[in-house]
DNA sequence: CCGGTAATTCTGCAAGCGTATAATTAGTTG
DNA sequence: CAACTAATTATACGCTTGCAGAATTACCGG
């Protein structure tokens, strides 16, 4: 009756799965868990609702497969600009730092991003199991980069103190990353990096400098 | 034709205000703000789902209704606890930090609350005001302690520097309370005070010490 | 150029959503 | 005890939601 059809082309599974999953992402984002229906989602993927159902059992599951996919993407990046450069030690450190706080890290999509999950997080033991797994990922990446910046000012610290500072100085750095997300007008640019070095710095007795990208 | 209704009682305003506001509190913590619908609510709080809109204009202003109750009695009991005590600036500043870092504040109900109103916070003005208020009120607070329990040490610090230890602090309190809200598992009983309490020491060069309930 | 396959669209449904409004009932006043 | 008022319930409406299944169409191998 209503004349033609939509025209549409054919995609391979993994390309319409990461479409989808980056509409729900973008959804949730901007609007919150709410904002993420089926419906909103086809639409933003360039797709109709009902293929939603053809690479996702449930709603739901798209929902877990788009957290996973965040936490991924979050320790990803941040591992991808920390491999492959050759700093010592200590400027590993400085530049873990420096990026947690920076921009995609430290800006509202994430923090949107990471609280719209949350209750999911602490309902379902599965999106559970995958909060923790990023968590974890983080925090021991930090330790290692104390432990060695540590060793190599000539201090090396025994296992219970260095899990003691890599609590400390990754809560800093997430309560920074949360004011800074929230109300990134509260800090002029650039404010936090130079905060938590400087207080990672204090904290751990090390003379932690930035040396990141140009500044005006 | 479905013979009795409801049998009822008059309640004044403010306490079914009040209830409904428990209610829509209670859903979100538990379940998200999906969890928050109307007819949820008033089943909560034992009234019918047409009797919050007598009391709220529409349902988005028993929500904002909610969240400026939620962040209110936040900043309230954690005053409450501190006023009309006798102790030295150390041990209020102490104690703030430990208040903070202990139930009800850190747990898993009170950062579900929090991170259900993010993305309300970000897009609706009137949120952002309340959230913006109640964040500062907590940092001034402790920059206020802060400068006290300096001053006291013989160690007073200028304005700009105050700010700067206030937001550091805040910032290592806010990651603790996260971390410890979110994953409680990862953390023994009492260690996320102890942690707070020696990191925030650390920071300001003060002897921090913990003098709250008894400890097994 | 012609089938076959499965990726995609389309249509529809039952349930739940927020809201509006009329009907009742509890409590107060004289 | 009867009238009055406002708190509360009840009912209904239009819209959206997630989901299901049938119909179509793009692409691939012959």
């Amino acid at each position: 009756m209503s004349g033609t059809r939509r025209r549409f082309r054919r995609e391979g599974e993994a390309q319409r799965q990461g479409d989808l999953i980056a509409a729900a992402l973008d959804l949730i984002a901007a609007g919150g868990p709410q904002a993420a229906t089926v419906r909103a989602i086809a639409e933003r993927a360039g797709v109709t609702p009902g293929l939603i159902r053809h690479y996702f059992h449930t709603k739901e599951d798209l929902i877990a497969a788009a957290y996973a996919s965040f936490v991924e993407q979050m320790t990803a990046d941040h591992r991808a600009t920390l491999d492959g450069t050759t700093l010592d030690p200590m400027a590993r450190l400085a530049r873990f730092v420096s990026l947690s706080l920076s921009p995609p890290l430290t800006d509202a999509r994430t923090v949107g991003l990471w609280a719209g999950f949350i209750h999911l997080v602490q309902r379902d033991q599965h999106m559970r199991a995958i909060h923790e797994r990023g968590y974890h990922a983080f925090r021991d990446e930090l330790q290692m980069l104390i432990a060695d910046a540590l060793a190599a000012a000539g201090r090396p610290a025994e296992p219970a103190r260095l899990r003691a500072e890599a609590i400390a100085c990754n809560a800093l750095i997430d309560g920074l990353w949360l004011e800074g997300s929230v109300l990134p007008e509260d800090f002029a640019p650039g404010e936090l990096s130079r905060l938590g070095l400087e207080k990672i710095g204090a904290l751990l007795g090390l003379p932690l400098r930035d040396h990141a990208e140009a500044d005006g």
